[in-house]
DNA sequence: CTGACTTGCGCC
DNA sequence: AAAGGGCGCAAGTCAG
């Protein structure tokens, strides 16, 4: 910034922090080193054309759900940014980082600064808490924090990772998913019947009621009760203790089928019906709120809608647009790949490299069937160790020593009260209860020891699995983010919507709309991420992480 | 009455 | 002896 406003002219460093200023107005500071250059200032309604004119930047702001919606609004997409906010979370969870040098008057603040959701970024909220903090100040302290860090290289990818899934999280609700209410509709009518008036059931969920009740005896039963609904099963002589839909399967009465078809339909009249579409669906997009980091462990949370479940059931629902097309995609056994690659188990890696890990595992002889392999390690990873899963760890842990090592060793570090952290240095929280307070001496407050000892092996759970969980949630972030960017550049010239861009990410998939001429070239660019998402966690280390990827017009037709 | 908690079930 | 990770949401339940 050597010529006052910005231009692309001034090249690298470029990076440049944004602050608000006063009310409509934006100030414009370039960062280098540790410091930030002087303020250029500018009326928020310039800020779109200043950006854009910036397609190289990095734009450093406190947080993506303050800024991003409102550039997406006027048309403006950003290629990077450093997210303050979500950067900070990580550092101060991090066993990598120093922490007094996090340290400061407005720390607190930062701590607690929460992002804000579609409908509430006015982008000078004046009583917003972000309107009183120093960007500045943090973005030198978390360049600090990480350039004293033994893995600042891990760290710092794990920041921009993090950065650009706030990105793409602001993309996908500004984009929505193309969802055609007509077809829905028509869904919910053919099973249920029509939409009723509001507080009555659908005629085909009414009719099942009288049936429930003859068959159990129960005149007056109301089946959306749970506490009536288990006296009048156990009335009827059947020997259960709650009213799961797993429960009621293994009994042999004429109630069951009527009630086990009922539970289905009210399920999803409740979660997916006509209120869901009046409430979520608006000019054929769903758009829910994605909350990146939302999760202890580094997965994405939502809200509103329900998006971490749209159930199979409703995902015809979803159609690309006439002339473009899905292209859906999602990682064959995501988890103990990542495993494999960060714990270096060569053995484990080499089962990795076929499209079918747990039957490689089998062919290797490693274990006697598909089901054995995926039971033992679903149980290595989540911690279950009954029955047949818990009989094949031995046998796993012999012919895996590193990766099943790597668990256990995250287990047992939980057992005892430590933090343990995800290949890029994400921290698990500390622990929380009784038994970690308690864990130097005996109980002496009337808390059982048995109880003690279950609320520890549960956190051991929660720590072996946050080691896998967390990182394969990095491995996501790295593929989503460099996908983003190849999307990007497939597109020609016109706006982020105009492009193949995605409009849907669950952990381990992703659903790209794209024009449909361009779709093979989606497909190739979907497989180039993954493979770069590997390399940048794993470097070297060969472990393949192959994908399930469909074009259709239809999210319901992928697979 | 409201609000907190529980139950059940969908997704990975 | 028993022992499975992470979520969001709606409706029912129950205490205050």
């Amino acid at each position: 910034m050597t010529t006052g406003r910005p231009t692309p002219e001034d090249g690298v460093p470029d990076r440049v922090l944004l602050v608000r200023a006063a009310p409509g107005r934006v100030e414009a500071r370039e960062l280098s080193g540790g410091a930030a250059g002087p303020p250029v200032r500018l009326p928020e309604e310039e800020l779109p054309g200043f950006v854009r004119q910036r397609e190289r930047t990095r734009w450093v702001w406190d947080d993506t759900t303050r800024w991003y919606p409102a550039l997406l609004a006027a048309g403006v997409r950003v290629e990077r940014c450093s997210d303050l906010r979500l950067s900070r979370a990580l550092l101060r969870h991090s066993p990598f980082v120093d922490q007094t040098t996090l340290a400061g008057d407005d720390a607190a603040a930062w701590d607690a600064l929460a992002p804000v959701a579609a409908e509430e970024h006015a982008l000078f909220a004046l009583d917003d808490l972000a309107e009183r903090l120093d960007p500045a100040a943090e973005h030198s302290r978390q360049q600090a924090a990480l350039a004293a860090a033994p893995e600042r290289g891990r760290l710092a990818l794990l920041l921009a990772a993090e950065s650009s899934g706030a990105l793409v999280a602001a993309e996908m609700t500004h984009a929505g998913l193309p969802w055609r209410a007509d077809v829905h509709d028509r869904l919910l009518t053919e099973l249920m019947g029509p939409r009723p008036p509001r507080g009555q059931r659908p005629a085909q969920l009414d009719a099942l009621v009288p049936e429930i009740r003859a068959a159990l005896g129960a005149p007056q039963l109301n089946p959306d009760s749970p506490v009536e609904l288990l006296r009048a099963l156990q009335n009827a002589g059947l020997p259960v203790s709650d009213t799961r839909s797993w429960t009621l399967e293994q009994l042999d009465h004429p109630g069951v089928p009527p009630l086990l078809e009922y539970k289905k339909l009210s399920r999803l009249l409740a979660a997916n019906g006509w209120a869901w579409l009046d409430s979520w669906v608006r000019d054929g997009r769903f758009r829910p709120t994605y909350l990146p980091g939302g999760v202890v462990t580094g997965r994405w949370a939502s809200s509103g809608g329900g998006a971490l479940s749209v159930p199979t059931q409703i995902r015809p629902a979803a159609v690309a647009d006439a002339g473009w097309q899905f292209v859906v995609a999602d990682v064959a056994q995501l988890e103990p790949r990542v495993l494999a690659g960060m714990s270096g188990d060569t053995a484990m890696a080499e089962a990795a490299r076929a499209a079918d890990l747990y039957q490689a595992m089998v062919d290797s002889g490693a274990v006697p069937s598909r089901s054995d392999a995926k039971l033992g390690m679903l149980g290595a990873m989540y911690g279950g160790t009954r029955g047949e899963s818990g009989r094949m760890l031995p046998r796993l842990a012999r012919r895996y020593p590193q990766a099943i090592g790597l668990v256990e060793e995250a287990a047992r570090a939980g057992e005892r009260g430590e933090v343990v952290h995800t290949l890029l240095g994400r921290g698990s929280p500390p622990p929380t209860g009784a038994w970690a307070e308690r864990s130097l001496e005996p109980a002496d407050d009337g808390v059982p020891p048995e109880e003690l000892a279950r609320d520890r092996r549960a956190w051991g759970r929660f720590t072996r699995n946050f080691v896998v969980q967390g990182t394969g949630a990095e491995w996501a972030l790295c593929w989503l983010a460099d996908l983003r960017n190849r999307l990007w550049r497939l597109g020609g010239a016109g706006e982020l919507t105009d492009r193949p861009h995605l409009v849907f990410f669950l952990h381990d998939e992703v659903v790209v709309h794209t024009p449909a001429h361009l779709a093979g070239e989606v497909t190739a660019a979907v497989h180039q991420a993954a493979a770069q998402a590997g390399r940048l966690l794993f470097g070297g280390f060969p472990v393949d992480f192959p994908l399930d990827v469909s074009v259709v017009d239809s999210w319901a037709d992928a697979h």
